[in-house]
DNA sequence: TTAATTTGTAATAAATCTGTAACAAATTAA
DNA sequence: TTAATTTGTTACAGATTTATTACAAATTAA
């Protein structure tokens, strides 16, 4: 799955801009103009990330910042700063308020961009980059389509969840454990050998006009990207 | 296998920026949260490297640190010692806590794994690289895949475990009881002539186009790589 | 709701691996 | 030298692992 940005900002035009933006990188935005609302609805919307301003109607940014830290099991949520500025830029940086970043306004959407992508990539790499590929294999997380030679391919939910694995890191070999850890959801059962059923659905669809095979299987270790 | 590491650390979210990222380089990694409960768990674990938090819920850093050259069978586990910015800097450096190595947080992932590899490196070279390589011979552990002169070999599980033993020293001569020993399963049973063809099949499959013989036979000691 | 799709499991077939026995060859000891 | 010991080699039956298929239950879409 690709990441979930969370904003709190009360000036609409950057709200539109950076959301906008981000959406076409591929990222799922939300945002909220108050304090009070966002603490809110950032539980609902569970983002991996939250830009957060500064300077807001009703809380500060540091308050926000020190509520999420303490209370909500958001606890670990990274947290990149918006100032204006001059806008106690000094404070911020000295401060142990627990923000992973900040950003001086005005800022280029790229900069911001850069930022986002390396706060994200220290905590949850997944969650960075859209589209994976390997060889002629294409896999876009945002519009989630498969692609084999610029050929479209359908896959039912789990084989795409299961290629989307393979292809963080092709050529290891992953144990069933390891595939059933990281394509199935928590704590839920399921037999070791539904894997080798969903890697042949899997092989099936993308193996499409006798192309080269692309999952490898290592016998009592498991399976692999080539 | 790879290496092990052992992280007692309080805040959640190092432990799991931290784990994701080493289990991503092939250790193998576990952890706890607090001082007590580490300690415990640390000999269930056995450990090649233990990251320890200098500030912790219950016992210090430098507790937990004396406690494990003291008294426990780890005497000799390699220790990285985590500290906030300024905290007592300058007395763990001083200070004669037996500590391997230690970084200052924040840190970045690579600067951490640079030092991880650096002490392991010292302590114990086997555990560090997640390529084995003797010779002409090439072993892959996370794509378990077996080169000769950059030909790839196909093995068994079984004799893939025996190359990769004796790649974990090269020229050492293995009985084959300590073949045994590490090679197979615990607690399974087998004729300890079974290695012979085991070694046959070895020798069958990494000697191509009549190159050099590289598994060594010592007669009435056992078995060496060269 | 009904229809379509997806999912997990069980059953069976196919592929591969494993351990052992049997005998040959090499080495050592007497 | 011969006998004893150790290792090399082969073949093969049984065991293990994986592939494939079919099907019922669950989920989702229409």
């Amino acid at each position: 799955m690709n990441g979930k940005i969370f904003i709190i900002e009360d000036e609409p035009s950057i709200i539109q801009l950076v959301q906008h933006n981000l959406e076409k990188e591929g990222f799922l935005v939300a945002s909220s103009t108050n304090g009070n609302d966002g603490l809110k609805d950032l539980k609902k919307f569970e983002p991996n990330l939250l830009l957060l301003d500064w300077m807001l109607p009703d809380l500060s940014g540091i308050d926000i910042c020190k509520n999420i830290r303490n209370n909500s099991s958001h606890k670990n949520l990274p947290i990149i700063m918006l100032t204006a500025k001059g806008e106690e830029e000094d404070k911020i940086k000295g401060l142990d308020s627990g923000v992973d970043d900040y950003l001086t306004k005005p800022f280029s959407f790229n900069e911001l961009l850069a930022r986002i992508k390396a706060v994200l990539r220290r905590y949850d790499p997944k969650v960075v980059s859209n589209s994976l590929e390997f060889e002629d294999l294409k896999l876009n997380r945002f519009e989630k389509r498969v692609f084999r030679k610029n050929i479209e391919i359908q896959l039912g939910p789990t084989e795409f969840r299961l290629l989307e694995f393979f292809l963080s890191n092709p050529k290891r070999v992953y144990s069933r454990d390891q595939i059933l850890e990281n394509v199935w959801p928590n704590n839920i059962n399921v037999e070791s050998r539904t894997i080798d059923v969903h890697i042949r659905r899997l092989r099936k669809s993308i193996n499409i006009d006798n192309t080269k095979e692309l999952i490898r299987t290592v016998r009592s270790s498991g399976y692999s990207l080539i």
